[in-house]
RNA sequence: GCCGGUGUGGCGAAAUGGCAGACGCACGGGACUUAAAAUCCCGGGACUAUAAAAAGUCGUGUGGGUUCGAGUCCCACCACCGGCACCA
């Protein structure tokens, strides 16, 4: 194809037509209330201008992209496909007569450019800014429709200073679960105030106020404002954890689990360990069952809407309480959850995660002893919760009342509960307990450091037998009060449910594995309906049997209702509730990064010592980063904002407190670009009540989509457009943001996203693969139909095992596939050796492999309006499909033969001698010698013409509300394959046909609309001055918002039809029946058919099926 | 293992339960041309049969079922792709 002559002048036609837009700003979008300038398009065909309220713009459509993070690899051919898809319904809409939003903008904090500038000192946002100069410079050369004066990137000044805006939000703000939803935290500031400004005794938030109002009057002022301060910071959506990451102390940094393989780092292979650090988390479980809840109200697809349920994943159970047999002095009963309350009777053992807080108590409980006798001493005292603590409490005194009289001589102090619980325990009983656990102490500690190295990996998928230590201690199942021994094991996480399990061996396969190893009682509580079934790890439901007690039984109930039962009776004995759970974690929201937002939040210390965070004001937005010239972390561990020394310790406001030196990760920008974009150059406001209002479809008046009729309210963005790889984390960050600003009534929306659409994966162009055996010495062929399990192999080979043999074979790509291979039959063989099957497939696009294909050279050889074309044409958006240089060449060949239809050959020849003679600059001009087709003329088109016209309307139309553009362009090819054939061509059809194309083909289209508008100087002169005369004309004729053409039904009736007439189902003959011809005229139709006579001769016929206007069919014995 | 999706020519694909393969690529043939490119026209599911045409049989991953009629609906299975994965 390289060299050949271009189909037609795009690398003139691509650029006019983008400078034109440009200068006329022709798809900027109104807000309400914006000045609207009277010779703008959009002005003159909805007939407004001036400043204008919502109600009187025509209905929003907001169509968006995901914006993308801009590389140094520039645009990938991934990119344009939904950039493509949505700039086309853009223009749809545009043409139907909405006011389209339709932006662009570039989530540019990210890793690259910060690894860049940790290699080369260079400050990353130099590298970042010549990256989105690049991306522009590619995604303008496309054509798009944007409104490019709401452009926006994530690391602006302007616009970061919102997101740290909404991170306060966060931070000031609690998830009530009573209302279900975020409140200010100054409420619950003034629930716990000494002073309340309100009475808040009563009501919902009556625990809070008994908690710390009145639990805590015994101690001193200042342990009651840190207890306050603790009670309100655990509280808020946005609170800081200790959390335990991968620190690798030869690179100096924190590894990412991703980065750190089989306990080493990735790069460099240096020792990793876990380090606990202070980090900034997102309460986002807090909002699992709203966003649950919440994808019902939303039009994604299935696929996608089940990848965020999974990750939510609730699950319902119940969680019961477990007495600890043995005297302890602090821990007194594991919670568990399960799924399966309903088994209960059949746990013999329980098992903590290695990491939960309670192995430590269980250790430090054998270590210490706290023996009286009646009296208070000041150990007791300290049990009892710290100084200050007063012997009156009745629990204490009841206690100690006791012990005396009762002659036991050991208390047990539970500080944990509010007030402190004491209870008697059996001294002698103690120091069993004791010995015993002391033996186990050792191998705890072992495994605990054991558990520690491994990675979520190893932790996870690839442990193949279960390890785990008892701990020396007992619990009481609390349905039988059976003694069970407690463990701990890597199989039970830390961070779900509560980190402790009872464990039910008989019906649990981990839990069966687990006991099979350790020789732990397995005891069956449910019988599977079907007999022959082994119990022994049977995890359906079935009728519970072995479930009775005293108290209460379960026997022969069906697991449903057993679940019920035992659920009301722990519920009784305040022993266990129902609950669900999540698998949803909260968001660890803090990166131990330079080139990301600075949290606005500063750390101080108390009177006593105690460090606590406090958020800087609004008034101190921005707060940037400082300028640095190492962007490496410390030596010690430290983010690299702690080189800054002057910037972290030097806050005029606030001497002697010093920054928080974490930084927000990338997630952050993105999780509400789409509200900026509404209102882009607000300085004010994250985004302008109106504004927002209008777009997002808050205002109810005006959610019925007038113009679509559609019952079904379109709030918030119409159409968002993007790939999977977003269908979980950036989709719930986001969705998780839009929901707390509604709760704190910042937007009118409950969901951020109406309507998702994931574009397919393009994948590589074909590659062949010829096997054979010791491929470096040329060994002999082998043909891939010998070989299974064929794979991909490291180096961009294949590999496969042969059928017979067993040996690994491996495959080679062949690089010139065209020469090499030839279909026969149904398979590739080899040119050389016919006998020699190969291998065909695709593959992702990687450097790597090297089947990159790059945007830029497409266009360069193509143009936009063919490249925008093919992407749409490969097939379903949503589908994966691989890349075919060939396809691009066969419908820039259908864009030729629309060229064709509409230009005469001789001037274009004229034009394309001129070109070479003509010096470049004036290249542009040379278009007005190309004249329209002597075949075009404003005539009246033939009724053929028109049907074929209507027809092409009719299902571009119908195809673009359904988002399949591969078929609304074969709908244009037929179209063009039959107007070629015409003598004498309709202005007025072709111009109809120009409107059909002019999503897809911009450029060219309005070319063409552009020559034949001049065919018929219907624009009456005014006396305008001249260069308004010239706008307004363009605008008037503009293709851009010309109303989208509408399809006449009554042109597509034919007179005569041809419909198919089957015999016993099968299709025998086709007839040409009249369009309204009555059943008994088709069957005798049908009937007197010849070749259908040869199969009904004879035969009895049993039955005729007639369906008007579609088929008949006759059923013979 | 669990969940979701997809299986149709050599390839990308199209078909409200009603003539399977529209449209395009690749391929083959022809016209134009000194020649090539470009363009225009024609032909392509497989098999049987035939000089050719007509014709017939089989065909939408596999096996069943519903129906006058199934790529489409139902059941079971297989393969591939994607997501999750010791989540109690």
């Amino acid at each position: 194809m390289a060299g050949s002559r271009k189909q037609y002048p795009f690398h003139l036609i691509e650029p006019k037509w983008q400078l034109t837009w440009e200068q006329q700003q022709a798809f900027r979008a109104f807000n309400p209330n914006e000045e609207i300038p009277a010779n703008h398009p959009f002005a003159v065909r909805h007939k407004v201008s001036g400043k204008v309220s919502a109600a009187q713009l025509p209905p929003k459509f907001y169509i968006l992209d995901m914006f993308p993070y801009p590389s140094g690899a520039g645009l990938h051919v991934g990119h344009p496909e939904g950039y493509t898809a949505t700039d086309i319904l853009a223009r749809y809409r545009r043409a139907c007569g909405f006011n389209v939003l339709h932006p662009m903008g570039w989530d540019s904090f990210g890793l690259p450019a910060e690894q860049y500038a940790v290699k080369t000192g260079q400050h990353p946002r130099v590298t970042t800014e010549a990256n989105i100069a690049n991306f522009t410079r590619q995604i303008k050369s496309l054509g798009f429709s944007y409104d490019w004066t709401r452009e926006l990137a994530t690391t602006d000044v302007e616009y970061f200073k919102w997101t740290q805006w909404i991170f306060l939000k966060l931070y000031n703000s609690w998830f009530n679960p009573d209302t279900n939803k975020a409140e200010s935290i100054e409420i619950l500031e003034d629930v716990l105030s000494e002073n309340p400004k309100r009475e808040w005794t009563r009501g919902e938030y009556g625990k809070y106020v008994s908690g710390l109002r009145t639990g805590y009057v015994l101690t001193p002022v200042e342990e009651r404002v840190q207890l306050r301060r603790k009670e309100i910071d655990n509280h808020r959506l946005a609170y800081v954890a200790t959390a335990e990451f991968w620190w690798c102390e030869a690179l100096g940094t924190v590894l990412a689990n991703e980065e750190v393989v089989d306990g080493k780092s990735e790069v460099g292979g240096f020792p990793v360990v876990r380090k606990p650090m202070r980090q900034w988390i997102l309460r986002i479980t807090a909002y699992a069952e709203r966003l649950l809840k919440d994808l019902d109200t939303i039009d994604w697809s299935d696929s996608l809407k089940e990848m965020q349920r999974n990750w939510i994943n609730p699950s319902e159970g119940a969680t019961v309480e477990f007495q600890i047999d043995i005297p302890s002095p602090t821990v007194f009963s594991i919670h568990v959850f399960t799924t399966r309350p309903d088994t209960l009777f059949g746990a013999t053992y329980m098992v903590l995660a290695p990491e939960h807080w309670m192995v430590e108590q269980i250790i430090a409980s054998a270590n210490t002893r706290y023996r009286v006798n009646g009296q208070i001493t000041s150990s007791t005292v300290r049990l009892f919760g710290g100084k200050g603590q007063s012997p009156e409490n009745a629990s204490l005194v009841e206690a100690l009342a006791r012990a005396k009289n009762e002659g036991v001589d050991l208390i047990e102090v539970n500080p944990n509960v509010n007030p402190p619980a004491c209870i008697l325990q059996d001294y002698s009983r103690y120091v069993t307990y004791q010995q015993e656990v002391s033996k186990q102490a050792q191998a705890i500690k072992d495994y605990r450091e054991q558990v520690a190295k491994k990675t979520d990996l190893e932790r996870g998928e690839l442990a193949k037998e279960k390890t785990g230590v008892f701990t020396g201690a007992y619990a009481i199942n609390p349905v039988n009060g059976q003694k069970i021994p407690i463990w701990i094991a890597d199989y039970v996480l830390g961070n779900y449910g509560t980190g402790a399990i009872m464990a039910v061996p008989a019906h649990d396969t981990r839990d069966f594995e687990f006991a099979t190893k350790f020789h732990l009682p397995i005891i069956q509580v449910v019988q599977p309906s079907d007999s022959t079934i082994d119990w022994q790890g049977f995890t359906d439901e079935g009728l519970a049997v072995n479930s009775a007690d005293v108290q209460i039984s379960l026997n022969g109930l069906p697991t449903a209702e057993a679940k019920k039962q035992i659920i009301e009776w722990l519920k009784s004995k305040k022993l266990g509730d129902k609950k669900t759970n999540y698998r949803l974690r909260d968001w660890l929201f803090s990166r131990q990064r330079y080139w990301g937002e600075p949290f606005p939040i500063i750390w101080k210390k108390d009177a006593a010592g105690n460090l606590y965070h406090e958020a800087l004001p609004e008034s101190s937005l921005p707060l940037l980063p400082p300028p640095l010239e190492d962007y490496k972390p410390t030596a010690t561990g430290e983010p690299p904002l702690a080189r800054a020394k002057n910037w972290v310790e030097n806050i005029p406001s606030n001497p002697g407190a010093t920054r928080e030196l974490n930084t927000m990760p990338q997630w952050a920008g993105s999780c509400w670009y789409y509200l900026r974009y509404l209102d882009a150059k607000n300085g004010r406001a994250f985004v302008g009540k109106d504004a927002e209002k209008y777009w997002m479809g808050g205002d109810v008046e005006r959610v019925t989509n007038r113009l679509l009729g559609e019952k079904r309210p379109t709030q918030g963005v119409d159409l968002y457009v993007g790939g999977t790889e977003h269908a979980v984390l950036h989709l719930l960050y986001a969705r998780f943001w839009h929901k707390v600003l509604f709760d704190l009534e910042l937007v009118s929306t409950r969901e951020p996203f109406f309507k998702l659409v994931n574009q397919g994966l393009i994948l590589g162009e074909m590659e062949y693969f010829a096997f054979r055996k010791s491929p470096t010495t040329l060994g002999p062929w082998i043909s891939s139909d010998e070989l299974e399990d064929v794979k991909e192999a490291p180096g961009g080979g294949l590999v496969g095992k042969h059928k017979t043999s067993g040996e690994m074979i491996v495959g080679l790509r062949l690089p010139n596939s065209a020469d090499e291979v030839v279909k026969v039959g149904s398979h590739f063989v080899l040119k050389s050796n016919p006998d020699i099957k190969v291998d065909a497939r695709t593959f992702k696009m990687s450097k790597s492999r090297g089947n990159v294909v790059n945007p830029d050279d497409v266009l360069v050889e193509y143009g936009a309006d063919a490249f925008r074309l093919y992407e749409m044409f490969m097939g379903p958006l949503q589908d994966t499909k691989p890349w075919n240089t060939n396809g691009v060449a066969g419908v820039y060949k259908f864009l030729g033969r629309v060229w064709r239809l509409f230009v005469d050959e001789l001037s274009e020849v004229e034009f394309e001698q001129a070109e070479t003679t003509t010096e470049a600059q004036r290249h542009g001009e040379l278009l007005n010698l190309i004249k329209l087709h002597a075949a075009i003329k404003d005539v009246a088109p033939t009724p053929a013409q028109l049907k074929t016209l209507h027809a092409c309307i009719k299902k571009v139309t119908e195809d673009l509300d359904g988002m399949r553009f591969n078929t609304a362009i074969s709908a244009m090819m037929v179209f063009i394959n039959d107007a070629m054939t015409w003598e004498t061509k309709s202005v007025s059809v072709l111009k109809t046909f120009l409107q059909l194309l002019a999503p897809f083909a911009p450029h060219l289209a309005e070319e063409l609309w552009s020559k034949v508008s001049g065919l018929k100087a219907n624009v009456p002169m005014t006396e305008s001055s001249a260069a308004t005369l010239d706008i307004r004309l363009q605008a008037l004729d503009s293709l851009a918002y010309s109303p989208w053409p509408k399809f006449d039904a009554a042109l597509l009736v034919e007179s005569e039809i041809e419909i198919p007439v089957s015999v016993n189902g099968k299709p025998r003959d086709v007839i040409k029946v009249a369009v309204d011809a009555d059943n008994a005229t088709l069957e005798a139709a049908a009937k007197a058919s010849e070749k259908v006579q040869q199969f009904i001769a004879g035969k009895e016929i049993k039955k005729v099926i007639i369906v008007p206007k579609r088929m008949v069919n006759i059923v013979v014995g």
